[in-house]
DNA sequence: CGGGATCCGAGCCGATACTG
DNA sequence: CAGTATCGGCTCGGATCCCG
């Protein structure tokens, strides 16, 4: 055992690779528009600012804890600003930041390529699935 | 325990909400493209077709099983056809299809997004940080 | 009202070994 | 060369309970 195994070189390798493609700027941008909630949080937001029980009611989906851990990531990241009202039972309001409403044209795009082209996705996996299954 | 709980009911509400969330074309798209390798490969074959082990030189971080598995889904959304040439050593080819080739324009936007304002998304962050541990 | 903390099951992903 | 099959670790996300 000199010198490193090639299963060794090859991790590395890897490991090295991965570190590059993390600090690629589309792939963290992917990565937070991936997130499920985001989107939603998104355009739920793009209408005007919302209470935490307002934005659960509209996105009936999500659990309390992915609602809070969506919007802390997205605090975090300057897309969303969360305020305290300090009034008997507290208020917390969440707005787009301007960074946060710069997004919105982006998610139109991908929004209309998806309304356009989805249906091609969708007939392309049906005609794929036929292939595998001719008839039951 | 005459009718459902309460909790039933959300349990209910939200399975309905996410099968219709299911349904949107964005949703289905950012499925796809936050997908760590997609947009890998879209890009690796926008330059024109590859082979399997060419895709696996380029996308060094990727394991074979990723590879594949990637391969196989998008060849069934209809974005990469695959060409399978029996010579002695199989050789198989990849390349986009005209829908594949669609969304590099999209890729290229997000791209764009990405270089402009990633970096303010870093700063808030840090920013953000700072704030949690003002110094150690 | 708006969370934080904890537990736990399901699915993703890499490593490994085998095949045509 | 281009995969398939299998196993195991690990993270994600939901449920539940508790707090200011």
């Amino acid at each position: 055992m000199a010198t490193r195994t090639a299963a060794e070189r090859r991790e590395e390798e890897r490991r090295r690779y991965n570190a590059y493609v993390a600090t690629c700027p589309s792939r963290k941008l992917l990565d937070t528009l991936g997130d499920k909630w985001v989107s939603l949080v998104l355009t739920a937001l793009a209408g005007g600012p919302l209470r935490y029980s307002e934005l659960a009611r509209t996105i009936a989906g999500v659990s309390q804890k992915m609602l809070t851990q969506t919007l802390r990531t997205m605090e975090r990241d300057g897309l969303v600003s969360r305020t305290v009202t300090p009034s008997v039972p507290v208020r917390v309001d969440y707005r787009l930041t301007p960074l946060g409403e710069d997004l919105i044209p982006l998610l139109e795009a991908i929004k209309r390529w998806a309304e356009t082209h989805m249906e091609d996705v969708e007939a392309a996996r049906a005609a794929y699935d036929r292939r595998l299954r001719p008839e039951p």
